[in-house]
DNA sequence: TATTTGTTATAGTATATATATAACAAATAA
DNA sequence: TTATTTGTTATATATATACTATAACAAATA
């Protein structure tokens, strides 16, 4: 199953289920139209009430990774370059400057860092085919 | 000053102090044996409650950059690379996944990621003068 | 007309963040 | 010795978030 999230993780589950999704996007196990488990379906398969389910894929609408219809279902929508993307690059970039400052004082190179940045993008975009 | 939080932020006031001792061992403005303020005097700069302040000292003594002593006070202490060094590489692989797996949803290429983060460490290693 | 599926509404539990007071313990200062 | 400083511990309260449990509603579909 595509949609596994671990219960015991300090992550929280919703945040796991949208994280998932967002990696199936990526790596192109899942693209545009593609449906996803219903939020009761999902919620029985995972163990996880409804609620928890349906907080994950409202997050993911409001991000532009699917839409959601009433007695149709959800599906997939892949995002084009937009005011999102930019909501993105700035919250990217409070995250990286965390990053680098703790590597900085504790001797951690760039290289380590940039390093890490490419073997995830060969990862994904290897299994695009 | 040097110690700043921004109180209406939705990053906890613990963190956004934690963050603040960590960024300045990186830009060299805080050094080995460094005095920090004493937890009740920062608490009433910062018109913030002594407990929170203590949270912050807390946290920073677990991963190394702080040394708290009783009647002394808290002084500042640079980590040698070591048990928490790769723990901190752990943490960074796990976030920076996030952030690459959501950039290729959105087009976003690794140079534009690689590019803060080369920009972060000019910025914070140019003031180590 | 009945079913499916997202949506909304309550309510309860648990945990995290922050505050407010108070007291304690050890080192230092007077 | 005594008083002060500073970190430490102990309660208690308030708010927000995460998650669960039930129930009912609304719109599209079968």
């Amino acid at each position: 199953m595509l949609l596994t999230v671990n219960l015991k993780s300090e992550e929280p589950i919703y945040l796991q289920i949208r994280n998932r999704v967002v990696e199936g996007i990526a790596s192109g196990a899942l693209r545009e139209g593609d449906p996803l488990p219903t939020v009761r379906a999902l919620a029985a398969e995972l163990g996880v009430n409804l609620h928890t389910v349906n907080k994950a894929y409202s997050f993911l609408r409001i991000e532009g990774f699917v839409k959601m219809m009433r007695s149709r279902g959800t599906v997939v929508t892949v995002p084009r370059r937009g005011r999102d993307t930019q909501d993105f690059l700035d919250a990217a970039a409070a995250a990286i400057k965390n990053i680098v400052t703790e590597a900085i004082t504790r001797s951690v190179g760039r290289e380590e860092l940039t390093g890490m940045i490419h073997k995830i993008y060969s990862e994904l975009e290897g299994k695009k085919k």
